[in-house]
DNA sequence: ATAGGGTTAG
């Protein structure tokens, strides 16, 4: 008789022996079942059937069919499942109450994790601890990838690691190690990260690409190409982020380059190239690969939705926006909250914001970033009352605020006017949220100083602040000081600002305009031939409108577009309405123009009003006129646009570089104050 | 059961 295989892994045609012995357990064959078919479900009505047949049966308290269904049910949403998977797995879970095991607590963690919500995941683990449930490797990579997403590595991130450390991780779990890698790169610490890898002993492409990744996203693409040529088996992805890293520093050739030379470019990969173009501000770049993806026939997915629409929002592209918002609905990607926040985004930054609001009202879950991204938006629109008001919904539904909600918090205060509400924002972002300011913060409130021209308050406030002002903060001092004619301070900020930034042209043009508008002619001349001896050029005003999906392009003028006759035409048109309007132009900056051309042309010639004339001409009566302008819009093209808005009764929305402007009826919702 | 693209900023 032939020996009986003595290990399962030899398997032959000998029939089993039957190991099973027949369980007398009524429940057994059920639970069997239900494994099953847990095994077998792919929706979540599904599962909710199981659970329904479990809880019928009374077999809530077998813990493998109740790990497997909560496993099931939390699964990160790489599937075709609803998001709404983890709402229930929690009722799943609750419902265990404190007989939960530690496969089930990480399961949970790791769910949280995913969707990058720290705090749950934190009071998960506490309530663990609580149970007296050990921690093991797995819960510290979810623990630590929970900690990953915030801005900059904190106390929390770093305090996981120790207790890590302290819970006997061992420093050879590749898992926790790339895990650690990602949330010290991806908050800024490279050098601690850097320091991890090199200390690796076994890594895997994964742990590559975090230390890759984490170099190129903060523009060192040196150091990334430098770990990329050394890492020994490359995958897709590590082609990606390289791809990825050139574009996003300006090197878009070799980003191409290296592009059409991958042997298969997958999502992910067109994904990449638009994402680095989109980062590198060069929307059209980036909205031309979304083009070629098109034509080469890869569908988009929710990624793409997030590197197209801010690209749109750059260019201020309302009708391909609009298009894409149709692409969002129709693959159901509107359940996505980082698509909703970048449509938010795109309806702000493209004037419409009452769209914008409401995307943001129709979301079922909202991240913080959906809060600040409406907050900012309803800033750059005026609409400060309303930005208050939704942060004190924020405050009371318990969202807590980042330093990004009170940069735009502030800067909503700045543009309204409202001095008093900035200064108790300021005070309570440290004082109730901890938040330290950053230089962005004083620098929203030296603009709404500024703007109210208490500027020796301003002054007091940058001397005080524990940084050395950079370009941006001295930016908006330059400003206030031009708004009260303080030419003394003014000459001095603007010789500090030519020192950080010497080649920056927009600082000489400020100073100039200030001295034009008090007839200081000899000193404007003076700036002038500064600049020529620097050799540094004005930016040349571009203003564009997009009619028909087409985004045209005006500078100042400019005489390229095909349709130049008739709008010089319908120029002269409105310069006759203005003139027996009772409008004079102001001329008072005028003077500045640079070279002998430009000089010879006159404040009618303005990009904006390129703009306005093509709109008026070609764009739908029924919508508004959206113009978008690269430099602040004009004092003498504000008014006339005020003006043009009431003689044609159009509505006609400006974006310019720091705000909107919407102009109806002979009014701005700025208020005439910019 | 262990990673992974992406959104907000004068």
């Amino acid at each position: 008789m032939a020996a009986l295989p003595s290990s399962p892994l030899s398997v032959q045609n000998t029939p089993k022996p039957p190991l099973n012995i027949p369980n007398q357990d009524p429940n057994h064959q059920r639970i069997q079942t239900l494994l099953t078919s847990l095994q077998n479900c792919t929706s979540i009505k599904q599962a909710k059937e199981i659970h329904a047949s479990i809880l019928r049966n009374g077999l809530q308290h077998q813990q493998d069919l109740c790990a497997k269904l909560l496993a099931f049910c939390a699964e990160p949403p790489s599937s075709q499942l609803a998001s709404n998977s983890l709402i229930y797995a929690t009722r799943i879970f609750e419902q265990l109450q404190d007989t939960a095991t530690i496969f089930m607590y990480n399961t949970m963690i790791r769910s949280h994790a995913h969707r990058r919500d720290t705090a749950q995941a934190i009071s998960l683990y506490n309530r663990m601890r609580h149970n007296g449930i050990l921690p093991n490797n797995y819960t510290f990579t979810f623990l630590v990838k929970a900690a990953t997403d915030l801005s900059t590595t904190t106390g929390l991130g770093r305090a996981i690691h120790a207790q890590s450390v302290i819970f006997g991780m061992p420093n050879s779990d590749v898992y926790i190690q790339t895990a650690l890698l990602n949330m010290y790169t991806s908050g800024g610490n490279i050098a601690i990260a850097r320091n991890v890898f090199d200390r690796m002993r076994h890594r895997t492409a994964a742990t590559w690409n975090a230390m890759i990744a984490g170099y190129s996203k903060r523009g060192d693409v040196e150091n990334a190409r430098r770990l990329f040529d050394a890492m020994p088996d490359k995958d897709e992805q590590s082609w990606n982020i390289m791809v990825c890293g050139y574009a996003k520093i300006g090197e878009g050739d070799i980003a191409e380059r290296l592009f059409e030379g991958m042997p298969t470019k997958t999502r992910p990969t067109w994904n990449a190239m638009i994402a680095g173009y989109a980062q590198d501000s060069k929307p059209v770049e980036a909205l031309g690969v979304f083009r070629r993806m098109q034509v080469a026939g890869v569908r988009p997915d929710e990624i793409t939705m997030v590197t197209v629409l801010p690209a749109c929002s750059q260019l201020g592209a309302l009708e391909l926006g609009e298009w894409v918002h149709v692409y969002i609905d129709k693959n159901g990607f509107d359940s996505n909250v980082a698509v909703c926040n970048a449509l938010i985004d795109m309806y702000a930054k493209c004037g419409s914001i009452d769209k914008a609001i409401t995307v943001f009202n129709e979301m079922t879950e909202r991240s913080v970033v959906s809060w600040n991204t409406i907050i900012s938006g309803l800033a750059i629109h005026g609409r400060g009352k309303e930005a208050i008001e939704l942060f004190a919904e924020m405050e009371k539904k318990g969202v807590v605020p980042d330093d990004l909600t009170f940069v735009g918090l502030l800067n909503a205060c700045g543009h309204a006017g409202f001095i008093d509400r900035a200064n108790v924002y300021f005070r309570k972002m440290r004082e109730v949220y901890g938040i330290p300011p950053k230089m962005e913060h004083y620098g929203c409130l030296v603009d709404v100083l500024g703007r109210a021209r208490h500027l020796n308050e301003a002054q007091e406030l940058i001397n005080c602040m524990p940084f050395e002002p950079n370009s941006v903060i001295l930016g908006s001092l330059l400003s206030a000081c031009r708004m009260c004619n303080d030419y003394m301070l003014g000459e001095r900020v603007l010789k500090k600002l030519v020192e950080l930034e010497p080649l920056n042209p927009g600082y000489y043009v400020l100073l100039s305009n200030m001295y034009a508008s008090s007839g200081r002619w000899k000193d404007v001349i003076g700036i002038r031939n500064l600049m020529k001896s620097r050799g540094i050029e004005k930016i040349p005003g571009c203003s564009s409108i997009e009619v028909d999906n087409m985004v045209h392009e005006f500078v100042v003028g400019g005489k390229t577009h095909p349709h130049t006759q008739e709008i010089y035409a319908k120029l002269d048109e409105i310069s006759e309405k203005l003139r027996s309007a009772g409008y004079i132009p102001d001329t008072s900056i005028v003077l500045f123009d640079l070279d002998e051309e430009e000089k010879a042309q006159n404040l009618s010639l303005h990009s904006e009003k390129l703009a306005v004339a093509f709109g008026l001409l070609k764009a739908s009566p029924a919508k508004p006129i959206r113009v978008v302008k690269n430099l602040r819009v004009c004092r003498d093209c504000h008014a006339a646009i005020k003006l043009i808005s009431e003689i044609y009764d159009r509505e006609i929305i400006v974006r310019d570089r720091n705000r909107f402007h919407h102009f109806k009826d002979g009014a701005c919702s700025c208020n005439d104050y910019w």
